[in-house]
DNA sequence: CAAATTACTTCGTGCCACGAACAATCACAA
DNA sequence: TTGTGATTGTTCGTGGCACGAAGTAATTTG
């Protein structure tokens, strides 16, 4: 059972890991992934529905939704912008604020705890290359 | 734009990476994320539901529903099997194969394309990282 | 001001996942 | 051998997720 998985398996496998870790913590909190992931995103700024979706990777359509269930929740509240009568900006509620924060604090001490038997040097260069790959590809994204 | 985050949002981001190039990758073979995310543990050998579900990380009655759409696109085969009349294995077609293949293909020049622009001793520890993280953890499934 | 663009919603479709309830089969013990 | 209890897989109902096409309202642009 010591068989050694090159880089791409490896990230697939680390990607279910975290995917099914997060789903779990959701369930714990009352969220769905999606939902959670959309939490994350408000965090402490109000966000318009397209760049939301923009963020999210989301088809508007399918971000109506989204917003819809997380409203009714209470999770969240849809604000008019005053500068153009379209737009409707997303906000976290205090609920949806409580939320994220008990999500996020637990889902942190679960990722922590994955690389806990990691020695400081090696999870320290494990982080600063996950900084550098996520940063090479958000370039994506970039503004 | 130099920001640098935790290894645990590290993580997260990553996953959202992955994840969406899953789903991308995924849609170039018509095959939805947990379409592919079965046919990747089917690969080479007959698994039963039972067994199936647990590597996937489904419900039961996730997966019977599951199996049924793929069976319904000829990707894969429900067999009987001889020593267990309850009992049934699923496993690939021809076509659910060449579809993996495709799939894995594609989806491992995306990820390898991903890491490309670290130096190779970086890869390196990065890959070797990821595998010990991995194997940690998934002593959870440990036979 | 008319036309093109932008922001968001609605609707219909299909997929995914769960839990409860169920039928068939198997394993084992009395 | 005949219960009894576990295991295997399915069905059904519910809710959520995501897409694309089409539509409405407001803004921008020519």
């Amino acid at each position: 059972m010591k068989e050694t998985v090159g880089a791409a398996s490896g990230l697939v496998r680390l990607t279910f890991l975290v995917q099914n870790l997060y789903a779990e913590v959701g369930r714990g909190c009352d969220l769905t992934a999606a939902q959670a992931q959309m939490l994350c995103t408000l965090a402490g700024r109000s966000v318009g529905m397209a760049e939301l979706s923009g963020l999210l990777c989301l088809e508007r359509s399918s971000l109506t939704g989204l917003v819809d269930r997380a409203q009714q929740r209470g999770l969240v509240v849809r604000e008019n912008d005053p500068h153009d009568r379209r737009a409707v900006k997303v906000t976290l509620t205090p609920e949806g604020s409580k939320a994220l924060h008990r999500f996020n604090d637990e889902l942190t001490e679960r990722l922590d705890k994955l690389l806990a038997d990691l020695p400081a040097t090696e999870r320290d260069r494990f982080a600063k290359t996950l900084n550098r790959v996520i940063a090479d590809s958000s370039a994506v994204f970039a503004d």
